[in-house]
DNA sequence: TGGAGAAGTGTGAGCGCTAACACAGACGAA
DNA sequence: TTCGTCTGTGTTAGCGCTCACACTTCTCCA
């Protein structure tokens, strides 16, 4: 990789010079042409490595009409879940021999989806993943039309657009079955803000788990996907445990929405002396690495978001490609992770 | 934004034929010349926004050399701190009218890394950004020639190479004498894994505010950042709690070099019956956002993310731009954040 | 031995933009 | 007036690559 002493990097003119040959010819080797001599190729080849020669990007997007560049839009890339799809995502797309650039929103309103979208389209993106947890993202997004096609992560599958959506629903109702077949008679349930798709799915996937064995529905608890709002809703619920309060069912087990709120009502619990599991049972839902050590290990639902962040480069590439295969939406299971927060009560 | 009947998207050309004016006449409305009519401006500004025309920044790169587009390689985005770190990264570069584009590696070595900058050059990068932890990671970086200028995050500031980096020194001598100043004897530590910078200047900051307050210095016990490893050294730490063992002083503190493995750590001592803080207090490092919520509510050093990710583009763009600041090392002050996990015990 | 077809290579014209220069007209100073 | 200078605009030549085609050699079979 030698750096040639002149100021500028060498061109496929200079290549072809060295290697005696076209410019045409270096073309054809750098791109695996089969109608191209062993020895030719050998040579051009030679040329490449003593000067240190890389194909210029920019002209070859100009030439071609293809930047090979993927965009993604995301809010919150801080967090576990968008940071861990965009890792995938991103090892998925380098692999298919595309750029991958993102864009970190901190809200999702239109106006700033907008501008995403023509920072993007300025670089000549062919395509575009947007995680679009938050209904408005939804909707901002069914209005907007770009030049290229777009995939949505966790936009539900109601879009005109391809997406690619952890089953939710399922995940939900698997805690929530659990949580009956441990023998508790309900199940409480702190929500996610519902104008996020994943806390609306995740509650009805909960609604629809005690509906279907017959058990009281208790009101859900809404809180904002922060340890705080979870401690909060906590304080609220120790004070009913293992009571009946008024209308309301007993309260012996929870369904917290995610992870992080979970922890939260953990310590509100504890704090109160509600005991868990033996008083009231908890579950939460993510996966976070954290969550195998809280007070007690929690009982969640792990998300490959691995094969998410794959899975949604596939729907795109396909279509930026033209490929025949035409699957719009692919939804990914969900996993059951039982630990010490919903060990079964003794009896 | 009209898309245009036809198959191609606009060019210059299509706007300065709308427009009546010469194509170089739009190019300099476009980057905001200042000898065009006003009239004139405004006509080219109708025929683009009639035609939907958007500059084609392939053939601008093309033209300039310049494809205003950065890199960034990182080790682990899924975690908190690097994630945070590349969010503020990417905003700063956007603001300056740059792309930016990242490689997430499992692990960096000097093979991963070549790859990931081959990568990142082939698409024409004018700089980029290194979030290297790893004292592997900079041995690499050290050896390698790019043609165009690199910056580290976190990289330490012994390398030839600019960095910015978080006081991690500091930080780590706030919390032990933090800890030493609420009445400890001495401060106990579990270490991250000393080939990262990040975790030796933790330790060498503890160890110097130990030896600076007179406090005898226990050995350090070295983790692998998990919470796994902190519950593992916390059961061991259990053992001794309060009693003086062998030749080792008592222990009744211990700085955790990050909050992931100080959950581990609360959690082994709370296994085993110790209370924290009254029994040993505990300290951590990062605050991450669960922090506040473990049990007990987590003393921590806050690290500013987003400033880190600011300065490093400051730097890059410099750099790239050659401007005359010649700043080379950019280090970032933490912040000692006090909660209940090391509230002074009663006397 | 000839000629069709394949294999291997070269030529020229763009892709859509900017940089450099050319040039016409307006304006003030000598 | 006459020049210089400034303003506003157009013209031309690339940037480094690929595409379409032309051309030269082979190969093989009638």
């Amino acid at each position: 990789m030698r750096q040639s002493a002149t100021d500028r990097p060498p061109t496929m003119a200079d290549v072809a010079r060295v290697a005696g040959v076209s410019h045409q010819t270096v073309s054809r080797v750098l791109s695996g042409h089969p109608n191209v001599r062993k020895a030719t190729r050998a040579g051009v080849q030679r040329a490449i490595d003593e000067l240190g020669y890389r194909r210029n990007s920019a002209a070859r997007a100009l030439a071609t009409r293809r930047t090979r560049t993927l965009g993604v839009i995301a809010v919150n890339t801080t967090f576990h879940g968008p940071a861990s799809t965009l890792s995938g995502l991103e090892g998925a797309a380098r692999e298919q021999g595309y750029l991958v650039s993102a864009v970190s929103l901190r809200t999702i309103d239109k106006d700033a989806l907008t501008q995403a979208m023509t920072h993007l389209a300025t670089w000549g993106v062919e395509g575009v993943v947007v995680i679009t947890s938050q209904r408005q993202a939804v909707d901002a997004l069914a209005e907007l039309r770009t030049p290229f096609p777009v995939v949505t992560v966790e936009g539900g599958h109601s879009l005109a657009l391809p997406g690619v959506a952890l089953d939710q629903y399922l995940g939900a109702r698997l805690v929530t079955e659990h949580l009956l077949a441990v023998g508790h008679e309900t199940v409480w349930h702190v929500a996610g803000p519902q104008d996020w798709l994943e806390a609306e799915a995740r509650t009805a996937g909960w609604r629809a788990a005690l509906e279907d064995a017959g058990a009281p529905v208790p009101p859900a608890l809404v809180g904002d996907w922060s340890p705080l709002s979870g401690f909060r809703i906590g304080q609220q619920l120790a004070g009913r445990a293992g009571r009946r309060s008024g209308p309301d069912p007993r309260l012996s087990a929870v369904f917290v929405a995610n992870d992080q709120m979970a922890l939260g009502v953990l310590r509100a619990l504890s704090e109160a002396g509600v005991r868990t599991p033996a008083d009231v049972a908890v579950a939460g839902f993510d996966d976070i690495p954290e969550a195998e050590f809280f007070p007690p290990p929690l009982t969640t639902v792990r998300q490959d978001f691995g094969a998410i962040g794959r899975a949604s480069i596939r729907l795109l590439i396909d279509r930026i490609e033209e490929r025949a295969v035409r699957e719009t939406h692919l939804t990914v299971a969900p996993q059951l992770i039982v630990r010490a927060s919903t060990a079964r009560p003794i009896a």
